[in-house]
DNA sequence: AGTGTAGCAA
DNA sequence: ACGTTGCTACACTG
C-alpha cells in the first residue's frame, strides 16, 4: 500500500559528482564552453524520479564544507579525496538555480553531511505517515532503507536507478537495513578513507554481521573468531567503533522546517524556461514540462467569451461590430515551400471581443466575407508570424493586407536570439501557458474540427503581447527598423517564397547519376586501398584506419579523437602522399554534391520550380535564413558546384536572371562606421580595394602590389568583422603568428580608425550591454561581463561582428522592399526570386532587362547614405551560374 | 531523438 | 582557446 504522503529527498553533491563522471564534460557543455554535465545528469535524474515516483513533496540536501563532526571525531575523515575540479564547482550554483527555479526546498547544515540532514527528514517524515524515497549516491543511507523508505541508488550512469527496498538489500548483502552500517564499520571505505580489517573484505564481514547478528555481538564475542582474522579483529576493534560511529547518520540535525513544506509547487515556468534554455537543455525542459501533472499546470481557462462564427453575415456582423481597430488575427493550418492551408481562424478586437471561424466547416460566404476583410488594407490587423498565413492565403488567391503589426518579429527585434514561437513569447512575457491543438500538431483539427477555445486564446495573447511588444520595441528604439523594414518584408518575402525559382530537373538528375557514380568509383578505390569495406563517412571507422592501422601522423584533437576534416587530410595528404587520403577527399567532394542535388530534386513543384522558406527570426544579427531547401549555401566554388548552379535557370514566361549582388559591403560599413579616413578614401579611389589598401599598408604603389600582398590585405580586412586573432589570421595566411602580428599592426598603422571603432564597439557595448546596427538594430551580449574568459572572449568577436554583419542585413532588406516596390510601380512583370545576403537573384521578362537592371542597381545603391557609395555589381544569363560574376 | 562531425554559403 | 552567421547530411548513441 503506498501512502499518499509521498517524500522524495535527494543528496545533492553526491547525484551531481556522479553525474559529472558518467556523463562526459565534451558533451554537455554550453555552445559557450560553460559545462553543465554535472547539472544536466542531476536535473535529468530528478525528472526522471517525479515522473516515476509521483512524490508529493521533495527536498535536496547539499554538503556545506568538509568539516563535520566526523572530521572532528577522525580528522583524516574523507582527507584522502582530491579537491572536486573547477569544471565541477560552478555547477553546484548553477543546480542551486535550476532546484529554485523549480521551487524545490534545498537544505544544508554546518557541522553536518547531506546524508545526515536526509536521514533527519526521512526519520520526521516516516513519523507522519509519509513514504520516503531517497535518491543519493552514498551508500551510507542503506540503514535508512525500511518497509515505507526506499533508497534509489544510481547503479551506472545517471538512468539507471536501483531501487534499494529491504528485499533488495537482504538480496545484495544479505543482511537486514540495519545491519549495514555495521557490516560498513567492518568492511572499512576506502573512498571515505576508512581503513578495514586487514584480511577482512566483504565476504568476511557479510559473514559475521549474519553470524553473530550485530556488531557489538561480535566485538563482545570477539573472542569466538579464529584464526589470523579473528586477531585481527581483535586488534583492530578500536578502528572498528569509529568506522561505525562515523557510518551512523545523525537523525536529529536541528533543522527548523517541517517536512510538509516541501509540497511540489508550481513550476515558475519563465524562469525555468530562460534558465534551461541558457543552459541549453532543450529536452530536458520539455521533459519536465511534459512531466508536470495538469493540476498544476493547468492549461489557461477557456475564454468564455469566444463566439464562434459560421454565415456570411454572422462574420460580416461581428467584423462590422468589433474589428474597428487592431485585430489580432491567430491562424490555424500548415504551411511551407511556397503554399499552405488555413483550416480555423481565431479574432480578437481591440474591444475585448474573441472570434472564431471554422475554415473547415464555413460555407463559401464566410470565407468570402473574411477574406474580404483580410485583404482590406484599411483594416489594421495584428498577427504573429505572419509569413506562413500570407503563403496560405496567397494559395487561395487571397493577399493579407493592414498588417500592422507581426508580434514574432517584434519579439525578435527586442530579443534576437530568443525562440519567438506563440507558446515561448507568451509565456515569457505574459507569463500565461497555451494550449496548443494538439501534440501533434494540425491532426487533430483535420479530424475533429477546430477547438475555438484554443483558436480563440492565441488570438487573444497575440492581442495582448501586441500591446506589449510596441511599448517594448518603442522603448529599444526599433519602431522604425519594425514599421519601415521588417514588417513590410513579410510581404516581400512570401512573394519570394511563392514564387519560387526554376530547376533543370533533367540535367539536376543527369548531375545526380553522374555524381553517385563518381562518388561510388572513389568509395571502391578507397576500399580497395585500405584492403578492406569500411563506411568512408563514418569519422570513427576513418580515424581507426588512419591513424591507428596507417599509423598516419595525428592531426589536430577533437572531442572523438583526431580530425579527419579536409583541411586536416589534405595537409596529410601533402605529408605522406598516401593514396586513401587522396580517394576519401575525391569521395567527400562528389557525396557532398551528390547530396545536394539529391536533397534538391524531390523539392521541385510541378512547374519544376523550387521554393524556399526565408526565416527573418532565426539569426541574431539580422540576417534572413533559408532552409528547405537551404538556397543561401548552393555551392559555387569548385567547377562541380557551378554544374549545380547551372541547373537553377529562368523559368517559362521569362527572358533571363540577373543577379546583382553588393561589393564588399561589410568593408563599407566598417568604412562608414569607423569614419577611417584612409578605409574612406580607398574606396572612393576606385580601383581595385584590397591592391589599394596593400600599396598603403605596405608603403609601395599599386603596380607594385602582388597577388600575396592583396590575399593578406584581403584575409586581414575580412577577419576584422569577425574578431580575428592573430593566431587566427596566421591560420588564415599559413604563416606565423609573428608574421600576422606585423601585418596587423602594419594594416593599423595605416588605418587606425578601424582600430579604435572596433575597440570602441566592445567598450560601448559591455556598457550598454547591446550592439547596435546602422538602422538601430541590437542585439544583447550579456556575455561581456562574464568571469568566464571563454565566454567572455566569444561576446566580444560577437560584438565586433553584429553590428558589421547586422548594418549588412539592414542594407539588403532595405533594397529589397525598395526593389520590389520598384518593380511593381513601374508595372514591371519581372520578380525578386531570392536573397544571398549580399546578392538578390530577379527573374526578367523579355524586354524589361535594362529598366529592371537600372532599377536594381539604384535601389541597392541608394539603400543606404554611407560615408562611402554602396557598389552593386551586375550578371545576366539564363542560368543562375551564367548570371553569376 | 539528440549529439557530433563535416562541409556548403555569405 | 584561438574568426561570425546560418543549414543539412550522416554516423553514432541512447
Amino acid at each position: 500500500m503506498s501512502s499518499e504522503k509521498r517524500l522524495l529527498l535527494l543528496d545533492g553533491h553526491s547525484l551531481a559528482y556522479r553525474a559529472f563522471f558518467a556523463l562526459p564534460v565534451d558533451n554537455f557543455s554550453t555552445s559557450t564552453g560553460q559545462p553543465t554535465n554535472a547539472v544536466y545528469g542531476f536535473t535529468s535524474m530528478l525528472i526522471n524520479t517525479l515522473r516515476d515516483e509521483k512524490p508529493t513533496h521533495v527536498a535536496v540536501a547539499f554538503d556545506v564544507s568538509r568539516q563535520t563532526f566526523r572530521t572532528e571525531i577522525f580528522p583524516e575523515y574523507k582527507a584522502t579525496r582530491s579537491a572536486s575540479p573547477v569544471e565541477f564547482k560552478g555547477q553546484v550554483d548553477l543546480l542551486r538555480e535550476v532546484l529554485a527555479a523549480m521551487g524545490i526546498t534545498t537544505l544544508s547544515r554546518e557541522g553536518y553531511e547531506a546524508d545526515d540532514i536526509i536521514a533527519t527528514l526521512a526519520t520526521q517524515a516516516r513519523e507522519q505517515g509519509f513514504d520516503v524515497y531517497i535518491l543519493t549516491g552514498d551508500r551510507d543511507t542503506f540503514q535508512l532503507v525500511d518497509d515505507h523508505t526506499t533508497v534509489l541508488y544510481p547503479r551506472k550512469g545517471v538512468s539507471d536507478l536501483a531501487r534499494m527496498n529491504p528485499a533488495a538489500i537482504e538480496e545484495k548483502y544479505g543482511l537486514t537495513p540495519g545491519q549495514y552500517p555495521d557490516f560498513a564499520a567492518l568492511r572499512g571505505d576506502p573512498s571515505d578513507n576508512l581503513p578495514g580489517i586487514p584480511g577482512v573484505g566483504e565476504k568476511t564481514a557479510t559473514k559475521w554481521i549474519q553470524e553473530f547478528g550485530s556488531l557489538g555481538a561480535l566485538i563482545d564475542r570477539a573472542d569466538e573468531v579464529s584464526g589470523k582474522v579473528g586477531e585481527s579483529l581483535r586488534s583492530n576493534v578500536a578502528q572498528v567503533l569509529l568506522n561505525r560511529d562515523l557510518t551512523q547518520l545523525i537523525k536529529d540535525v536541528p533543522l527548523g522546517v517541517a517536512v510538509d513544506t516541501f509540497d511540489i509547487k508550481p513550476l515558475d515556468e519563465p524562469r525555468v524556461r530562460e534558465l534551461f534554455d541558457s543552459l541549453e537543455f532543450k529536452t530536458l525542459r520539455d521533459r519536465l514540462f511534459a512531466s508536470q501533472p495538469t493540476a498544476i499546470r493547468e492549461v489557461e481557462a477557456v475564454p468564455i467569451d469566444c463566439v464562434v462564427l459560421s454565415g456570411a453575415t454572422d462574420v460580416r456582423a461581428w467584423l462590422a461590430q468589433h474589428a474597428s481597430e487592431l485585430t489580432a488575427i491567430a491562424f490555424e493550418g500548415s504551411w511551407g515551400r511556397g503554399t499552405g492551408s488555413i483550416t480555423a481562424v481565431g479574432l480578437s478586437s481591440s474591444d475585448g471581443a474573441l472570434a472564431a471561424i471554422d475554415l473547415g466547416t464555413a460555407d463559401k460566404g464566410s470565407w468570402s466575407a473574411l477574406s474580404e476583410w483580410l485583404s482590406d488594407d484599411q483594416a489594421l490587423k495584428c498577427v504573429h508570424d505572419a509569413k506562413g498565413p500570407m503563403l496560405a492565403l496567397r494559395a487561395r488567391g487571397v493577399l493579407l493586407r493592414g498588417l500592422n503589426l507581426d508580434t514574432a518579429l517584434a519579439a525578435y527585434l527586442v530579443a534576437p536570439g530568443q525562440r519567438t514561437d506563440l507558446e515561448d513569447v507568451a509565456q515569457r512575457l505574459l507569463g500565461r501557458t497555451l494550449g496548443t491543438a494538439s501534440p501533434s500538431g494540425q491532426l487533430e483539427l483535420g479530424i475533429g474540427g477546430m477547438d475555438s477555445a484554443v483558436v480563440g486564446s492565441r488570438a487573444q495573447a497575440t492581442a495582448e503581447l501586441a500591446v506589449l511588444l510596441r511599448e517594448r520595441v518603442d522603448q529599444g528604439g526599433g519602431s522604425s527598423l519594425l514599421h519601415d523594414v521588417e514588417l513590410p518584408l513579410v510581404t516581400v518575402l512570401a512573394a519570394m517564397e511563392v514564387r519560387g525559382i526554376a530547376v533543370n530537373c533533367t540535367a539536376l538528375e543527369a548531375l545526380a547519376k553522374e555524381f553517385a557514380e563518381k562518388a561510388a568509383d572513389a568509395q571502391r578505390d578507397a576500399r580497395g586501398i585500405a584492403g578492406k569495406d569500411f563506411n568512408l563517412g563514418s569519422p570513427k571507422q576513418l580515424q581507426e584506419i588512419l591513424f591507428v592501422e596507417l599509423g598516419l601522423p595525428k592531426t589536430k584533437k577533437i572531442k572523438t579523437g583526431f580530425t579527419t576534416d579536409a583541411e586536416a587530410l589534405t595537409g596529410l595528404l601533402e605529408r605522406t602522399g598516401h593514396p586513401l587520403l587522396e580517394a576519401i577527399l575525391r569521395w567527400r567532394d562528389w557525396t557532398r554534391m551528390a547530396q545536394t542535388v539529391d536533397g534538391l530534386l524531390p523539392l521541385a513543384d510541378s512547374n519544376n520550380r523550387i521554393h524556399t522558406t526565408f526565416n527573418q527570426m532565426v539569426a541574431a544579427t539580422g540576417r534572413l535564413s533559408s532552409t528547405d531547401p537551404n538556397l543561401q549555401n548552393i555551392p559555387i566554388r569548385t567547377e562541380t558546384g557551378r554544374r549545380i548552379r547551372d541547373c537553377f535557370i529562368v523559368g517559362d514566361g521569362y527572358e533571363t536572371l540577373l543577379t546583382a549582388d553588393y561589393s564588399q559591403i561589410e568593408l563599407r560599413i566598417m568604412a562608414h562606421m569607423s569614419q577611417d579616413a584612409g578605409l574612406i578614401a580607398a574606396f572612393d579611389e576606385g580601383e581595385d580595394l584590397h591592391t589599394t589598401m596593400a600599396s598603403r599598408v605596405f608603403g609601395v604603389t599599386a603596380d607594385a602590389v602582388d597577388a600575396e600582398m592583396r590575399r593578406r590585405i584581403k584575409a586581414m580586412s575580412y577577419g576584422l568583422a569577425y574578431g580575428l586573432s592573430a593566431y587566427g589570421l596566421a591560420q588564415q595566411l599559413g604563416s606565423s603568428p609573428d608574421e600576422a602580428r606585423r601585418l596587423m599592426d602594419d594594416y593599423f598603422g595605416r588605418f587606425g580608425g578601424v582600430r579604435d571603432f572596433l575597440e570602441a564597439a566592445v567598450v560601448e557595448a559591455r556598457k550598454t550591454g547591446y550592439t547596435q546596427t546602422i538602422l538601430g538594430r541590437r542585439r544583447y551580449l550579456p556575455d561581456l561581463t562574464s568571469d568566464n574568459r571563454q565566454r567572455r572572449d566569444m561576446a566580444e568577436r560577437m560584438a565586433l561582428n553584429a553590428p558589421i554583419q547586422g548594418s549588412a542585413a539592414d542594407v539588403i532588406k532595405v533594397a529589397m522592399l525598395e526593389v520590389e516596390r520598384g518593380i511593381e510601380t513601374r508595372g514591371l512583370s519581372s520578380r525578386m526570386l531570392l536573397q544571398v545576403h549580399d546578392e538578390l537573384v530577379i527573374e526578367v521578362s523579355s524586354g524589361e532587362l535594362d529598366e529592371v537592371r537600372a532599377v536594381v542597381v539604384s535601389c541597392m545603391e541608394g539603400a543606404a547614405n554611407l560615408l562611402v557609395p554602396l557598389s552593386v555589381s551586375v550578371g545576366v544569363g539564363t542560368t543562375w551560374e551564367s548570371a553569376g560574376h
